[in-house]
DNA sequence: ACTTTTTGTGCACACGTTTGCACAATATTA
DNA sequence: TAATATTGTGCAAACGTGTGCACAAAAAGT
């Protein structure tokens, strides 16, 4: 706090020119002769002076401070696609203070904290804010993106992974191998984005569940996750006429369950089950699963974040983007047995 | 940018007192009579005033920013680490604003973006700042904090896990289990961590190599992590005489290492080879893995961090804090089988 | 040679706080 | 009651930058 900081009154004096001189230096556009320019940035480098963004922020009233708020780095998508964020927004000059928000409560005071710092806007992987707080913002116009997330304040950016699509490929993919017995596997306290794969994979199947072709069976885990998944295969395979076909509503849950089926139930995948996840982590191509999933690239979610930030100040419509997927065919999907 | 803000003049004029008043009001420590605070804050929540960070921290030349410059989130332990650092900062009424470093040179950049923006810390998990811009630091004020790094700048504050006694109770367990035929995996391009494990590793047995008991592999393959150790293992197993115990510089390598056995090379972990890991992941306590590994713990390291931050003021002298570790011993450590 | 445009620089105000100092009002003590 | 200590508040000067406006000098046009 003491230490005096080398500020560009110190180099406007070196150099024998104004202040107003030195800024101009250090922002691309300002009419500056070559030489001065030249001269000034020398001095600078020389005494190691660095603009004060703290400074310009003041009077410019804008940041290239970029709010990231996740419920921590359990969730192994939300790492991957938090991996993204960061190094995208550094190459575009935009810098991720990061927020964690387990709790409703704890996204609201998070979020307010974020407005102290005039961030340029807020990303949110997490929960989502209620419509006060978000009306909030809109007032102090900083913008928010809802990554996966709903959004029930319609002034907010959504980019969401194309969900539907991805469900009606699994779908597909489980009945073209023969399956007739199916289970989704989320959680009970689900978020935006499993629910509507779950939703979306029921759709896919719904003529055949009508026509009695198909039984589905919605498995709702009371855990999340890794231990959802594994509850949810110890529960599920325990009968001999279990599902044999299992969508789960991430990689996360499919590692779970395979590996309760594995070395819990003594199941062999994908001979006793088949199982389709959803994100494609690295995990996920990995020897001991060589899963197949539904990829959602988290670089393609990282660029449309940082273009739907970029693009904001010229148009300030909120936006909707969804990002395509893809049906990574890996070694867990099999044709049914026949008994 | 353009829409005006509300600032403390606007509650200053509504409460009808005067600017000072108002920003007293948000500071524990101020003298300001009881009444006057609970009317100010009141009337402040109503119009929805929030005191700028930006304004106040021009003013006190100090913020509660911190920087964290990481390469990535690849490394696993470096995710459960920086998932703890956003906590515990954020208990303490911290800022981290997240950096990307994969190269020196970046990390070069980084740093001194990180400057600019009056930081009231720098931490660092992936490589060393060099000890030019380590000077610039120092003149700066800015205190940089390394985590399981070298530091050849020695203002620098170093936290470091107990990589000696992991090691050794790492050695220990595998002479214990009658292995004499030992292997280090770590990679070309170590880590500090991962070499100071081998080296004390390598101590730890030094005798009884002396003496003829024991050999030990070091072994470095050309990739990192867990393509590295699953490289290591296809290399390292493919001969009969191969070593029957393995210490891996981490989980990450060990669960390379694990997969490639099982699935490439055909062996049973533990019976054909013991295994060690170094971190305990999540992923280590796994069924596929049931890793035995030296926990070293993020939370701790967290705390030590943020103790370190908030201590620096009363007491500049840089430090040198070593984290305790302990060996988790699950299920890949077994005696060796007598041929 | 004289006007008009262009180019480069400086002046001074603004951004929203914090804080040392001054000072009035109140409480305490002699 | 007068002198003194305490408490609460306001004034005004920072903090380090950006930028509209003014203006001189140079360049371009007539």
């Amino acid at each position: 706090m003491k230490p005096k900081n080398i500020t560009s009154a110190d180099v406007a004096r070196l150099a024998g020119v104004s202040r107003s001189t030195v800024s101009r230096c250090f922002k691309a556009d300002s009419r500056i002769s070559d030489n001065t320019r030249k001269r000034v940035i020398e001095i600078a480098d020389q005494v190691g002076y660095q603009v004060n963004k703290i400074a310009r922020s003041m009077i410019t009233r804008e940041s290239d401070l970029v709010g990231v708020v996740s419920s921590g780095l359990h969730d192994p998508f939300a790492v991957v696609l938090i991996d993204q964020l960061i190094t995208t927004l550094q190459q575009r000059g935009l810098h991720p203070i990061l927020l964690d928000a387990s709790n409703e409560t704890q996204l609201e005071i998070s979020i307010k904290k974020l407005a102290q710092y005039q961030v340029k806007s807020i990303i949110i992987t997490s929960g989502s804010p209620s419509s006060a707080i978000g009306a909030q913002f809109v007032s102090l116009n900083i913008p928010v993106i809802l990554l996966n997330r709903a959004g029930q304040l319609d002034q907010a950016n959504l980019i969401n992974c194309d969900n539907r699509t991805g469900s009606t490929l699994a779908a597909k993919a489980l009945i073209e191998a023969g399956h007739r017995n199916l289970a989704f596997i989320n959680s009970k306290n689900s978020t935006y984005s499993g629910t509507k794969r779950g939703e979306f994979f029921e759709q896919a199947l719904a003529l055949k569940i009508e026509a009695g072709e198909i039984t589905l069976h919605q498995v709702l885990p009371s855990k999340t996750g890794y231990v959802g998944g594994y509850e949810a295969a110890l529960d599920l395979l325990k009968n001999l006429d279990h599902p044999t076909g299992v969508y789960c509503a991430t990689d996360n849950v499919a590692c779970g369950f395979i590996d309760a089926a594995k070395f819990e139930m003594g199941k062999k995948i994908p001979e006793d089950v088949s199982v389709i996840g959803f994100d494609d982590l690295p995990i996920a191509a990995r020897a001991p699963y060589n899963l197949s999933t539904i990829r959602q690239c988290p670089t393609d979610i990282a660029q449309a974040t940082a273009d739907c930030i970029q693009t904001i100040d010229t148009s300030p419509k909120p936006k909707r983007i969804i990002i395509p997927v893809k049906f990574i065919n890996r070694g867990t999907v099999a044709p049914i047995k026949i008994a």
